[in-house]
DNA sequence: ATTAGCACTCTCATAGGGAGAGTGCTAATT
DNA sequence: AATTAGCACTCTCCCTATGAGAGTGCTAAT
């Protein structure tokens, strides 16, 4: 059924009332704050022509209405006006970043501005790397069998392993090693999922010439062994969910909770939504997973130099105000992206 | 008021009783489980004396008993029986053990260890770099204009930090510059606290003979600045919370929430409770921190080398068993302590 | 010193009732 | 044909009452 002006005027209404207010939302609350110049009785006839349609629900019957997902997704795709930060919040933002001078940094200061400023979870998720293109490798020698492997990427990232070796270690060897492997790197742009077998292969050729790298083959197995599925999540703002009245009752506090705590399934969960478009919303039984499902996620990919790196978001009650969640995650990761260019 | 032998044995019941059913204990429950073969009367006026001088309360007249924290106090100073971990939990502690190759893996690990096992919190601080003697300092040119400095403890910790510099970084010179610090290093025990003091000190003497190094100190007074407040905290568990009935009530969830939501905070408490003894038990109230005030903390410290370097507990309600937190905390931190040794 | 006995207190579950909010339906109005 | 007034009906929420049950504190007897 097509929705016609009045009944997306009215699911709109209902829409902000609920989010406003948290509770149900009957004709004669519309009628009284959203002037539509209608009796209760006509509104409460398009409310009930909603429900039967899957826009609205109501908890008990003679209670108001509340939006079902699908209202939610209807109002987000169709309804909703889109929402500008002001230039003092804007500026507030990049104040703060002004302090972000690390990596890490900027990671954690990210997560706590979209739980500052949106009440709800901040979530951000580290730039993969294995897209990336593998441009410098330098070991570095700690201690007397221990050897940190940095791996700098085209985007400026820097990946760093610690690899115990047996026997002792010479550092004009791992020179000459590294000045090999970077020799190679400058020849061809070498992704680094394929670092492992490429490299490996041309050490080989070497090996079978000059017995003495055999010792070092073992341990640049494990150097290049870096493990895609480590996804790094940076999480803030859980206490917030206290704030919500949704969240009093015990079962729908523990399936988010149990949501966060595995972050690397929620970090699976955001990276499965990517690539599609820069914005993307989740609305509560969308997602697959039952933790989500009393649960909204907006998030918003960022980039390193004009390439997609990672994705920012927010997690909060499907009641949630939706154009100003999108404004700032989206806002924020353009200056994320921004920062991590730079660096 | 001294308590008598009878006293104690009541307590001592009261206390595991209320951990095992988490419901307000009465005089027939300790007749019935304790087998101390006196009648409720008589257990009921000793209970009374008990609540009198602070050991038990009760949620209301005429409902059964609840130690307080100064109930659980004297019971883990003076009451409870070791426990000991069975030998195939041991071996099963050992074989998780087993996979953590690295030192981020091994945290990740022992939180996890920590709340799986306990069904509580598990808490690891990682460990603390600012008493350590620095061995060796490396600087890794990434990319044209950061400079990765690698500083090496006695103890094997590894402290990166990656400055960015203005204008080309001449490789040579930064040779020289880490050849210099090491010498510099080799010759006395320097702290890693007094690193910047000295070691810029030193440079002093040479920048006033060879003008080229002028370039180098402003970017390693930056690199020497280690922010010693930066306390890296691994959580594991939360979702713990949930299980048990005290967290119900949203108030004290609220309590714990914000606690393990600054992690800060919480690693902070855990170390001014440091140095004292190997274990330490801070029980409710007895934080000052309100919101501790529904919790205990068990917390063990590890080693590296024989070294303090760090520590581990759990964090769970009052109502917890206290022996077996006791024996699991100190266990795998014995482990931790091995693991992180051998690195 | 211990205990049996008992009155007393408090919680908890259940039921009833009244107020209030909100709906669905129908008949009247525009 | 669309809108609305009117009204019966439903459901929640809050209050009260009530009785059972658990557990205590006290006292007198053992």
């Amino acid at each position: 059924m097509e929705l016609n002006e009045r009944m997306k005027t009215i699911l709109a209404a209902v829409v902000h009332s609920y989010f406003t207010t948290a509770e149900p939302v009957s004709s004669s609350i519309i009628a009284q704050k959203y002037h539509l110049n209608l009796s209760t009785a006509t509104i409460r006839h398009e409310m009930y022509l909603l429900e039967k349609n899957d826009y609205l629900w109501q908890p008990h019957t003679s209670s108001g209405r509340i939006p079902t997902d699908k209202g939610y997704r209807f109002y987000v795709d169709n309804l909703m006006v889109k929402n500008y930060l002001r230039e003092k919040e804007k500026r507030e933002i990049i104040q703060i970043y002004k302090k972000s001078k690390e990596f890490e940094e900027a990671m954690k200061t990210t997560s706590q501005l979209l739980s500052k400023l949106t009440d709800n979870i901040g979530v951000v998720l580290a730039p993969v790397i294995y897209n990336n293109i593998v441009k410098e490798i330098q070991f570095v020698a700690v201690g007397n069998n221990r050897i940190l492997t940095v791996i700098v990427t085209d985007a400026g990232l820097v990946c760093q392993k610690i690899v115990n070796v047996s026997g002792e270690i010479d550092k004009d060897r791992l020179n000459y090693l590294s000045n090999f492997i970077n020799s190679k790197l400058a020849e061809k742009d070498i992704d680094i999922t394929n670092l492992n077998n490429i490299l490996l292969d041309e050490l080989e050729k070497i090996i079978s010439l000059q017995e003495r790298f055999n010792y070092v083959y073992n341990f640049l197995e494990e150097c290049f062994n870096i493990r895609y599925s480590e996804n790094k999540v940076y999480l803030d703002g859980r206490i917030n969910l206290m704030k919500h009245p949704e969240f009093k009752e015990t079962d729908k506090l523990n399936y988010i909770l149990s949501l966060i705590e595995e972050e690397n399934i929620l970090a699976a969960t955001i990276r499965g939504y990517l690539g599609f478009r820069k914005t993307k919303i989740i609305i509560g039984k969308e997602s697959k997973l039952k933790e989500m499902q009393n649960c909204s996620l907006v998030t918003s990919e960022y980039s390193i130099k004009g390439k997609s790196a990672g994705a920012i978001g927010i997690l909060g009650p499907t009641r949630m105000d939706y154009p100003r969640m999108i404004s700032i995650t989206e806002y924020i990761s353009d200056k994320l992206s921004e920062i991590l260019s730079e660096f």
